[in-house]
DNA sequence: TATTAATTGAAAAAGATTTTCAATTAACTC
DNA sequence: GAGTTAATTGAAAATCTTTTTCAATTAATA
């Protein structure tokens, strides 16, 4: 679990000031499950810190990527950038095509593909982006079998 | 390989009109062999048609992501909708991080994968977003073994 | 050729993100 | 507890990207 007390002390460890804007922001990441837009970001920091501008927020939002603190999840349609915390080290996420959830899972083997991968093209792999799409068990439930949402896309 | 005629009939068949703008657009993404944005297609088209409007190249764009006959990219940093032509059904790609080149494969059994996650999140899955980032060929001889792009950076 | 619904493109609107720059302040030193 | 200083902040403007509107045009069909 990233406490935002530990988000705090690794930005200070790497020599940025901490300041009461960026604690808002640590906050509220820290605390979310969910992934959420600059936008959305804003407007929850807002409340613990009126005042603070669109602004500083995006260039927290920067700092934490450029950190590796944070990580982006891909939605099907529009694909800003949307952020949500990252507990720990490698992993991946599952997301619900109908209400947004995100859902992580960490365990997962790709070493065998991605070398075969790595021989055919060439490519020296250094990550990955796996995401699963689909409908959560709430959407499930709520919508019948399949659900309104249901796209069929592939990626 | 898919040409532009091909996507032509495609398109007619559906029922939509085929107009000298979305046949240009069809040509300049058949041709491509990388992914391009919206503004880099547009540039592209005007020089086939010239007088052709952004707004019609978003929405064939919209079109061709909606019959399924583009998919996206995504890239490391901004995420903005970078699109490529999508030779056959299910596929993946890879993406070089540091000249961004883009390359397909078909071959990858997630099946297992996806099975053992599917269990324990309760989630129904119903695709997913498959994609290795690292450096290509070219990319890792001009620069040296890592190359300076390389950032470490895990999805 | 006439009909008609789909398509186009200019312009405006809406959004999202970045740049600028003067004022503020966290961290450090004395 | 001051004083110093470089980093940080936020209002405003600038940039970009994407969407909406709507009147004019045109591909498809008869
Ligand atoms: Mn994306
Ligand atoms: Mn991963
Ligand atoms: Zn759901
Ligand atoms: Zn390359």
């Amino acid at each position: 679990m990233m406490t935002s007390e530990k988000l705090a002390n690794i930005i200070r460890g790497r020599g940025y000031k901490l300041t009461p804007q960026r604690r808002a922001v640590l906050r509220v990441i820290a605390r979310s499950r969910d992934h959420l837009t600059p936008g959305a970001i804003y407007e929850r920091v807002r409340k613990e810190h009126p005042g603070i501008g669109l602004v500083t927020v995006y260039r927290m939002l920067e700092l934490l990527a450029d950190l590796n603190l944070t990580c982006r999840v891909h939605t099907e349609d529009g694909c800003r950038s949307y952020l949500m915390r990252r507990p720990s080290g490698h992993h991946h996420h599952i997301m619900c095509t109908s209400c947004g959830r995100v859902v992580d899972f960490t365990k997962c083997d790709l070493s065998e593909l991605q070398q075969r991968v790595s021989e055919k093209s060439g490519f020296k792999i250094e990550g990955h982006l796996l995401q699963f799409n689909g409908l959560c068990q709430e959407c499930r439930e709520k919508t019948g079998a399949g659900g309104p949402f249901r796209t069929g896309k592939v990626w």
